[in-house]
DNA sequence: GAAAGTATAATTGTATACATTATGGCAATT
DNA sequence: AATTGCCATAATGTATACAATTATACTTTC
């Protein structure tokens, strides 16, 4: 049988599988970078051969990456009549959240069962925690909340469930995207490394009713942070 | 203010916003459709050009389709090796099902607060056990298929929370497979009218504990049915 | 003077053409 | 005999061109 004889081949090993970025998946990556950094802001309307000649592409594959960001939430197109970014009130806040922590848990439980099985499961999350706290000294915002999204990525990860780490593409976009237009306010760096690092903990710990506990105490500040601003908004 | 003129011009009441479907959306939906048909099978590969020709339009809004169906899992698609049905494990089904009972639990929840603000709210899910009432006489499969997706669909728009909704149009997409994919065992009308009735009492009810317990048992069934067909595949 | 009609510009939607990349077969080389 | 290099083919990725639709400004009409 074939399938058996290649299965027998040596594979290199160590060496990951390279793709390349299509350029939708980089328009789309651009688009939400632009939103976050507040080059677009939320609710502007987007228009297609603008966004190609900044990039310095044609349409094509920037409607590829606008119908991508239109699954995911963080553009609304209507028929002939364009694209919009996504607005973030205080409501849809609160959404993102309650979902958030509703897949959070599951990732968490998830990733919990691994450690179980397999102690080393767990290790890239332990590498980000690591990362959180040579940063800790020097407070480099943007770097932080990188590693905040990197963890939860490889929490998701580590879970391995499919279906769920597609859906936190998404979310994370979201995230990205909030974190960017979040309020200037100076955020506790040490506490952002004390509470992953208590999370991970809790994860290896395996009980699952202080899990349900810690996710939802640590998904609550999202909330908070944006709230200040949204506040501000006068429409 | 202009903004204040223009909310005190009287809006149509009673119509909806018609919006044409385009080309992609309805690209995607026949490629789920196909796949749920059996026309194309889980894991094979899938090449614009034939599908273009097979529904009589160009390559572009294919590939937007199958950009969104990859964006919601339904194919996986590699850089310039082209699209891929994805395959419908039974580990794919499981974790399936672990975010469904998540999310579910979360839209039943949203259901129950806005039944008990407003007793109207579940009108639409009454509407669909009427319907299901009605096709328990003459057993037809694929209609009561619909239903049992229209009836958790309206469970997720009544929760009133855009990011879940979103979701739910990527799972249903692999629920509306996996219905098709499903053998051909003669599923219990009566009982699956039954269950959305009783679902939807408890969700009126609004005892938590007992709904969080109803959805995971409403939920199980999937596999259920599914596994018998997977057990016979070889590979 | 407000509503409806009309022409024009801007933008999206789609098709076609071209460029790039992967795949499979076959010869050449070691 | 196995690996490498090369070529032909097929499919994907991207750009450009055109068609269809919407928005806007202006005119017309009652």
């Amino acid at each position: 049988m074939a399938i058996i004889e290649a299965t027998l081949v040596p594979v290199q090993e160590g060496v990951a599988p390279l793709r390349p970025r299509s350029l939708p998946d980089q328009a789309a990556d651009a688009i939400v970078q632009a939103v976050a950094s507040g080059a677009i802001r939320p609710g502007e309307r987007v228009v297609e051969q603008k966004l190609a000649a900044a990039l310095g592409i044609s349409r094509v594959p920037v409607r590829e990456g606008l119908r991508v960001l239109a699954a995911q939430g963080l553009v609304t197109v209507t028929p002939h009549r364009g694209c919009r970014v996504a607005e973030f009130d205080e409501q849809g806040l609160r959404q993102l959240k309650d979902v958030r922590v509703a897949l959070e848990r599951l990732a968490a439980r998830g990733a919990s069962a691994a450690y179980r099985t397999n102690p080393q499961a767990t290790r890239p999350l332990h590498d980000v925690v690591g990362q959180m706290a040579a940063l800790v000294e020097r407070g480099d915002r943007f770097a932080m909340s990188r590693l905040d999204l990197q963890f939860h990525r490889a929490l998701w990860t580590v879970a391995g469930n499919d279906m769920l780490l597609r859906l936190w593409e998404a979310i994370s976009r979201h995230i990205l995207v909030i974190f960017g237009l979040e309020t200037e306010t100076e955020r506790d760096f040490a506490g952002i490394y004390r509470q992953h690092a208590h999370l991970l903990a809790v994860v290896e710990a395996g009980e699952l009713a202080a899990l349900d506990e810690e996710i939802e105490g640590h998904i609550k500040q999202l909330r908070h942070m944006y709230a200040d601003q949204d506040s501000q908004k006068t429409r």
